[in-house]
DNA sequence: GAAATCAACGTTAGCGCTAACGTTGGCGTT
DNA sequence: AACGCCAACGTTAGCGCTAACGTTGATTTC
């Protein structure tokens, strides 16, 4: 009989988690007024909207994020791929773009790649089944597939950290090139002719290659040749102990100065020294990179480049933000490094015992 | 006339992406089985499912992940909070539950709250929103509001690092007052008797609160006082120089021993007592915690307890994901931790000098 | 050899929302 | 008074997939 569908209303099934629709009949109007209503677009009154409002905290009515990614065809999710979590770089670059995007109702979506190329490769394979808002990769160097799949599905991508004239849609980053003949540069006006180059191995972190690559172009003005170490592991303290200590062996042809990947090697490879007996700046020149947190409280604060790394990430946000909402936006911003001359570097020029 | 629908074929729009449907009408077979043989569910023969998945290859096609959750009433994607990144224990836990999420296909969202309960539960509301298969914390001190929301929703849910009877839902982690009483025992048992712990503002890091509240009942036995000092600041190497600096100023008490909230601030310890000319460990007992990287190559190994990060990280991911899949798992698993007695603290007891 | 059984599929009905378009009624215009 | 216009709603048709329940034909059972 026709009475059944009447006697139990098929409607509500005691739905833990109330819906849109929900709201509507409490409120009496239609789902899309609901919908219209805690979005924010307008063509709902202003009474009408604050009544919904209320009905719907009342409820504790809260929109299905994975229902609204579907109907809106991109989700809110903002995909960010980093080569490794544990490095203060990431860190406070991840720092400077939270806040805006959380501001702006976005969810990150993290991975770190270990400097894998493959795993990045796949990552952003997955991702795209997200259908998110944005993508954010660290570094420009990327495989072509990477570069031909964010293009082809037409996501707004947003390279961080470095930069090129290329990038896959925009990039925020900085010179890397440009900074390591900056240091190139100064420590040849303080009178050092045997530099050394402390990183990893090559391919791990390509920035550090460009910074090598400025580096040499600099003292290859003097005709000076750059030893270079590259540490199997992590860029760390550790590691730039271990690297330094075979530097300081070779006694044939002991560099006058060292440059490290960042801070963090940097002074491990100071205190090595300091082990040692080697007065620094004295008997060797120090030199790292990004102007790291630790440096401000050293005793003997490193010469080093300071890098805008919280001003990187909430720039890039922005800008991705931007270029989400459909504005026109510049694909390349450059930001600036400085050179902060520490005490790990000789104050002024010297003139170089002969090796 | 009815020819114009026959002219243009309304069901291909050149879409740029391939949905389920363009992979059935290639292999000529219904959706619902192109969908079953995505998912390696059975119910299609092998030579079928072999041409399915070459043809879905062929495309480039890929489920579109949002409707795969609005269908599923429920995500592929882990919601995990973190209090900062910026933390090698963090980082280590993260690193173990990766691997184990990336290869059973679940994407992570993460959040870092900061040490902030407000943020923490202002992101739990929001993520419930993606109906999460999973939800992962860190500690188990959390608002009454964010523990009824995921008892409510009935999201497995994993609290990590810390333990205690009465989980949201599953948790794994180190007893931190127990490993504080270790300590405790074993420092009296070398014979120290004016303790001192330095650690961050109360209430920032609930963790080593426990710890140190293990610390106070182990030297209460003796009828010894830790003197507590709390930095501002994060809890790093440049803080544990400064709060030892205070310490060391206080010619009138100054403690025998000093335990840290970890290694980084214990070696800033270390260091400023080296720079002071106080001989470690006769002058001064330095224990730090975690038994973190870095502790394997300082020349002098600090006093610590080893916390297994990784594994802590890869069991609670594989007890989450058991979880998920509907298995019955332990409520509470408590991971041990050991002391690792260092160079900077006594090999064996001793007769304290009078203050 | 008829009924039962079971892989291997197909059909139907949504998941919970939004885009796009349709409707309504009040107001200004000439 | 007849018309147009425009907020302020409602209706319709999906977004792209899966759960649940058919259907079918070949194999098994006694």
């Amino acid at each position: 009989m026709v009475q059944e569908s009447e006697q139990t209303p098929a409607k509500a099934p005691p739905a833990a988690t109330p819906r849109i629709q929900d709201v509507a009949e409490l409120t009496g109007v239609s789902i899309m007024t609901v919908s219209r209503a805690m979005r924010g677009v307008e063509g709902v009154s202003a009474t009408k909207r604050a009544e919904i409002l209320r009905a719907a905290k009342r409820l504790g009515y809260r929109p299905n994020r994975n229902a609204v990614s579907l109907a809106a065809s991109h989700s809110t999710l903002i995909g960010i791929s980093l080569p490794t979590l544990f490095n203060e770089v990431f860190a406070d670059i991840l720092d400077g773009m939270r806040r805006t995007f959380d501001m702006a109702g976005f969810d990150l979506v993290i991975d770190n790649s270990d400097y894998d190329g493959q795993r990045e490769e796949a990552w952003v394979e997955r991702m795209i089944d997200w259908r998110p808002a944005g993508v954010i990769l660290s570094g420009v160097d990327h495989s072509q597939r990477v570069r031909e799949q964010l293009r082809g599905s037409n996501i707004p991508t947003l390279e961080i950290w470095d930069q090129q004239d290329d990038p896959i849609d925009i990039c925020v980053g900085v010179n890397h090139e440009a900074a390591g003949a900056m240091i190139g540069t100064h420590l040849m006006a303080l009178g050092y002719r045997r530099p050394a180059f402390v990183g990893v191995e090559a391919g791990r972190d390509p920035r550090a290659e460009k910074r090598l690559a400025g580096l040499q172009r600099a003292f290859a003005e003097s005709g000076s040749q750059v030893m270079v170490r590259r540490s199997e592991k992590h860029a760390s303290f550790e590691a730039g102990m271990n690297e330094t200590i075979v530097l300081l062996g070779a006694t044939d042809q002991r560099p006058d100065c060292i440059c490290y990947l960042n801070d963090h090697m940097a002074f491990g490879g100071l205190s090595t020294c300091e082990k040692f007996g080697i007065a620094v700046p004295d008997g060797m020149g120090i030199v790292g990179f990004n102007g790291l947190g630790i440096n401000a409280v050293l005793p003997k604060p490193l010469t080093t480049v300071v890098t805008p790394r919280l001003l990187m990430g909430s720039m890039g946000a922005r800008l991705l933000l931007a270029r989400i909402h459909g504005a026109k936006v510049e694909r390349r911003v450059v930001v600036p490094t400085e050179l902060f001359p520490g005490k790990t570097t000789q104050l002024q020029g010297f003139i170089a015992a002969a090796g």
